[in-house]
DNA sequence: CGGATGCATTGATGGCTATCAACTGCCGCA
DNA sequence: TGCGGCAGTTGATAGCCATCAATGCATCCG
């Protein structure tokens, strides 16, 4: 079995939780919360654990708190195929379904808000403004799917590397000290390791190194270390990715009703928040 | 303004429409119904026509009822992408956003019943159990997306190719009368043309002849015109496509609680039955 | 009838990228 | 300290496929 851990913090407390505000949890009137408050766990899966298996039914869904989860889908041959990233506020797992036709898998160490499925299936039956918000965060997923489609489809390597980089310094905020001169912004971070990111933009490692050397070389972006970068040249990178900071946007899923991801933090993080 | 061909009769009558049991409407109670009945509308539009137009309030949703809607999202150079294709009964429009991200078009001549936007979120409302169905497809929906996307990644062009021809068998089942010897089963139809069907697959119209050339010389399809195919080795077509059969019915949108489309059948013997 | 147009096919070519291989740097470990 | 393993990078090569071009084949229309 999965090795859980549970841990006694409830994860809606509604004035504590750090994605309250931009996960399913922020349609939770006072009653539903109550009722989420009763059911929920906060969980933490190491990186590489399975969360849940393709095919399973999907026993546990919920919220990612923290860390970053891959969804991927498993081949007859038996390579896997990452098909999408979940961020802080997402929600993971299957519902109304008794087969999950994707593996939800820890793709850093993560932290999750989770709740048994059918529970949380009858409390949607109780309260429609908590299934009518799951159904709009839904219909702005199904779009930004598409839109990921149509990138991988007719878009160069290069356009899908630069696309990603922008992607994921919105959604993955992050400042880092400098030895004397204060603070770096625009950082970006791969929250994965160079085959998964290959992976996701249906390339291959090599090709993904290649083009980052290329933007590095370029003075568009800085390497700082394998998994970090710095952006340079906010301009010439939507250039390289031939896309409207707009459509990005929209691919990332940072448009419409729902606010954007909080920055990303580890699970030590966010243990210090819940103790303060 | 859009040529809209009003027709005075409704689409959800229960007993006549031929989509009413595979489309949202399956979900509509008594109550509802007559509610939908009163503000739906049987619209047709001609091949090419724009139905929704990309970045507009999406004044209009509904179904499908006949003919195809492809879904495509220009770029601004001003290139076409297709990101998916809608069959009979599949829900089209985009409902509680002000702003479509993608454009919806009558690939062929459709049917649609229609629905004013706003009426139908207020039919929502007033009936959960519909919004429920419609955060059901839509999950189905968003699956599907997903396994195309795992498609698209990882895939040669040869079996994208193999796997669209064996969707559209699924999903546009058709039987042609040969001279003499009765029926032709397993026939394989292109409701739009290669350009279309090229850009859905992220490849170019050359290739996708090429493809499909060597797929006749074969002998796995025997090409009857150069938009239906007869199939004479499903078999081996799955050997193309390198995914198994059940895989490809989940991309499909072919699974889960939802009955398979109806076969697809032109505005014309629409009326018929409507008349009839 | 004949030219124009659009679509599909076929051919020739170049380029991008997957593949294989080798190398580097890092980390854990004995 | 040295070794092995892993991840990322770099290089060489082959192959698939996009691109350009030309041809067939229908339809439409003057």
């Amino acid at each position: 079995m999965k090795e859980i851990v549970l841990s006694p913090n409830r994860c809606c407390k509604r004035k504590r939780c750090v994605v309250v505000d931009h996960a399913i949890c922020r349609a939770l009137g006072p009653d539903a919360a109550a009722e989420f408050d009763r059911y929920s766990h906060l969980h933490t899966f190491k990186s590489g654990q399975m969360i849940v298996g393709q095919g399973e039914d999907s026993v546990m869904v919920g919220n990612i708190v923290s860390g970053m989860v891959k969804l991927t889908i498993c081949t007859e041959e038996g390579n896997q195929q990452i098909v999408g990233l979940l961020y802080p506020s997402d929600f993971f797992g299957r519902i109304f379904s008794d087969r999950t036709r994707f593996c939800y898998e820890a793709a850093t160490d993560v932290t999750l808000c989770a709740i048994d499925r059918r529970n949380f299936e009858k409390l949607l039956e109780r309260y429609p403004e908590v299934e009518h918000q799951l159904l709009v965060d839904t219909l702005d997923e199904l779009d930004a799917a598409r839109g990921w489609i149509a990138l991988i489809n007719n878009r160069t390597t290069m356009q899908r590397v630069a696309t990603l980089l922008f992607i994921l310094m919105r959604r993955l905020p992050e400042e880092i000290p400098t030895d004397r001169q204060g603070i770096v912004h625009n950082i970006i971070r791969f929250p994965i390791g160079r085959r998964d990111v290959a992976d996701l933009l249906g390339t291959t490692p090599e090709t993904l190194s290649r083009n980052i050397q290329s933007l590095s070389r370029q003075g568009i972006i800085r390497i700082i270390d394998p998994n970090r970068f710095e952006l340079l040249d906010e301009t010439r990178l939507l250039d390289c990715a031939g896309e409207l900071e707009e459509d990005i946007e929209f691919i990332a899923g940072l448009t419409d009703q729902r606010p954007a991801s909080p920055p990303s933090i580890g699970p030590e993080h966010f243990d210090e928040r819940e103790s303060a």
